[in-house]
DNA sequence: ATTATTTGACCGCC
DNA sequence: GGCGGTCAAATAAT
């Protein structure tokens, strides 16, 4: 429906315009030139919670990968030059699926930047919290409290550390959501969020998909799409709602 | 009306 | 020639 109108219609017409228009200018040096400096891989469930504002300009199903590959440019690549991007994937199709997100080039955008550094260092402390979390839980359940459900080729350690990394996203989100409410200049970061679920979720499960047109419009509220409730083999035990949340009793950790 | 996303095509490297 | 990355018109969302 979309394309049948405009693939005769733009296909040559484009063609000639960047002919046109990337005679001489910027586009084609930075094309392909692509310094490979500053390149960082990340591999996160919540790839969109870096704190920074990304939007996206492409997407492009990469060999040998079975999700598509979804590229974004800082917001401000035009008004402040940034030059920062990043590309996200989907890296397995596990119940909140794990991305694999690489950056590349910093950030020069100095707004954007200072949101970012109050984020990474609240991120820290929760990734401390979820890990001495999960360590506590660890050692009190020495035999298996509960049957685990058993991952495909997943050690238990490695179901530890995906619960972590579950654990720390959302509760990012949540402090996101709460940080939305006092700064409200953050309000719409969450747009890029609900974009990427509604790609790369479409294709896991679309059922979860078919929620995202609320997620969007509410931006502050569920940036993580988690698949449902039905993920109880996940044992997480709190769901990713701001006034619905009661993950860890943080008394034995905060002493 | 403005802004963000989608998507097919183009470009340069390997 | 294939592939990854980018562009930009069309489209959707706000």
């Amino acid at each position: 429906m979309r394309g049948s109108n405009m693939l005769s219609s733009s296909g040559s017409n484009k063609r000639a315009l960047q002919q046109d228009c990337s005679g001489g200018s910027h586009a084609q040096e930075h094309t392909k030139k692509k310094s490979r400096i500053g390149m960082r891989t990340d591999y996160t469930y919540a790839p969109y919670h870096d704190g920074f504002q990304w939007r996206k300009y492409g997407q492009k199903v990469i060999r040998g990968n079975a999700f598509p590959r979804c590229y974004y440019r800082c917001t401000y690549h035009q008004d402040h030059g940034c030059s920062a991007s990043k590309h996200v994937e989907q890296h397995n199709s596990a119940d909140p699926p794990l991305f694999r997100v690489v950056y590349t080039n910093d950030h020069t955008c100095s707004g954007a930047a200072a949101s970012a550094s109050d984020y990474m260092a609240s991120s820290m402390q929760i990734q401390q919290i979820a890990d001495a979390s999960l360590r506590k839980a660890d050692t009190e359940a020495e035999r298996p409290p509960r049957p685990q459900q058993p991952r495909s080729g997943g050690s238990y350690a490695a179901a530890i550390k995906e619960e972590k990394d579950a654990i720390v996203s959302s509760l990012l989100t949540v402090i996101r959501g709460s940080c939305d409410v006092v700064k409200s200049d953050t309000a719409h970061e969450g747009y890029s969020s609900a974009s990427l679920a509604t790609n790369c979720y479409a294709m896991s499960s679309p059922s979860v998909a078919g929620g995202s047109r609320e997620g969007s419009s509410s931006s502050s509220v569920s940036p993580v799409v988690l698949p449902a409730p039905d993920d109880m083999g996940l044992g997480l035990d709190f769901m990713v709602e701001s006034h619905w949340f009661e993950p860890l009793d943080l008394g034995w950790f905060v002493e």
